[in-house]
DNA sequence: CTAATAGTGTCTGTGAGACAATATAGC
DNA sequence: GCTATATTGTCTCACAGACACTATTAG
């Protein structure tokens, strides 16, 4: 149950008395995920004060809990602090193509420094978006290519990484790649990383930036047209050929499915199964 | 970035003192799930005062952020959340051996009356325990069969159901069961729900009260055996044959995989995915 | 004895992955 | 022309599910 029923007195003043709470900060942080030039990005945002100034961080705030603000549910929250890091629009503007979910949340105490805070950490799948304007103290905003920061499995950062990671932010972000990762699998939401028509070999190169693992043109080719709901075809065709050469691929539209089935597993996955 | 940086008085105020944020309290609640006479349990406990009063709950309460309490992390006060409830010791006794993962984060305006509560709801799976014992101010605390609920594809209770549930925890408690549905298609964690040693045809009463249906039982037995790390023999055989007749099963231990792979997947569901 | 169950064998359809072939575009 | 690419075809192996069969136990 959510607050537990009154139990002696302190009990009782808690339950009516908010001031008399342990003190607790709730905020958003939103691992916001994007391809460019073929490679995975991550939209970053660097420090100007302390704690951690000049490092990097995910971009987030504090959730407006209904005291000197108008209440905000949680994925508002997020899709706030999204639009006000990228200088989009929200929901109804350039952000509504964008797929948001929620990843997890964070509060080991310790976390954040100054005081207690429990961040709710959300996952975002966004087509290709124009650069971040550095806004308010933030001294800087840039879409990082995901590789560049040295992420181990563990969660950390590889020693000598340039761009450093503030408060846990190498965990979330690490998270929120792995869980990435896996709804590709089972789920058709590759599409939100494309534009409103894509080709297959665009979304090929989707599945091949987040997996990290070059795929099959042709198994992959034959596996989306034959998962229901994956893609449907607009009847018209790219009107460039491959980056190389070739014919010009056909364009589709994101399906009518939310799930794939079936599912279209990453290879080789036998040996990190223990 | 967990709090962001300052960005006028007000926010360099909130950065440093708790007390001029907006008023917020964050609490644990708990979908602890076991199998009792092959269905599907989930713990409640009956709420004694206001609000919700006389509807049922599911465990939870304040995490302790560190103000008058020591700051503990948020599977700790799961743990010890649901510890309370079940009279059980925590991580080194009887709850041991229950699986605890982080199901989601509950936190829309007004979802508690008397004020902002963000609710971190957790997932339990445990083997068969013995009848919680009301403690508190809770007027009752049982393992509830699940199908008694009424719950709706949407997470809502069917009108009519005896047993109403406060707050959201209808949809937390949808939710949760969902998780768990598709967590035994691809973890091995259906073993979660069963003592240390247990026969095939247990594991396969532990998918059938998860998933509502029946599974053949030849295909089930030869599918375990043949995935990598789900189940090791112990080499003894039950000293009971099955509950109506037939040969003694043999005993398993839970392997030593974290991922079924293949996956065991829910027969037909290609109608509930678009 | 009878019925139900544990465990194994067998067959079939589906789908994943390897490999190949053809046509088309960039250079 | 040369090469890379899009798309389709073919083959093989793994596996899920249906069905069948035997041995064993409860009642």
């Amino acid at each position: 149950m959510s607050p537990e029923p009154m139990r002696d007195e302190s009990e009782f003043l808690a339950s009516y008395d908010p001031r008399a709470y342990d003190p607790v900060a709730v905020t958003v942080d939103v691992v916001a995920l994007t391809i460019r030039d073929g490679a995975l990005h991550v939209l970053l945002v660097r420090r100007g004060g302390a704690p951690f100034a000049g490092m990097w961080a995910l971009p987030g705030g504090f959730v407006h809990a209904g005291g000197r603000r108008e209440a905000e549910d949680l994925p508002d929250a997020a899709v706030r602090e999204l639009a006000e890091e990228t200088g989009l629009s929200g929901k109804d503007g350039a952000l509504g193509r964008v797929h948001l979910e929620q990843l997890g949340t964070y509060g080991a105490p310790g976390r954040d420094p100054r005081m207690r805070i429990i961040s709710v950490a959300y996952l975002a799948f966004a087509p290709e978006l124009p650069d971040p304007e550095a806004g308010g103290d933030a001294a800087d905003a840039a879409w990082v290519p995901v590789g560049a920061l040295g992420l181990t499995e563990s969660g950390d950062q590889r020693p000598g990484t340039t761009r450093r990671l503030a408060f846990d932010h190498a965990r979330i972000l690490s998270d929120g790649l792995e869980r990435a990762r896996g709804k590709l699998e089972y789920t058709p939401l590759a599409t939100a990383f494309c534009g409103d028509e894509f080709t297959i070999p665009e979304l090929r190169a989707v599945y091949e930036a987040v997996w990290g693992e070059e795929l099959h043109a042709g198994n992959f080719h034959r596996k989306v047209l034959s998962v229901p709901g994956f893609v449907e075809s607009t009847g018209a065709t790219s009107d460039r050929g491959g980056r190389r050469g070739g014919p010009r691929p056909r364009l589709y539209r994101a399906g009518d499915a939310r799930l794939l089935h079936p599912a279209l597993l990453r290879p080789g996955r036998e040996e990190e199964i223990r």
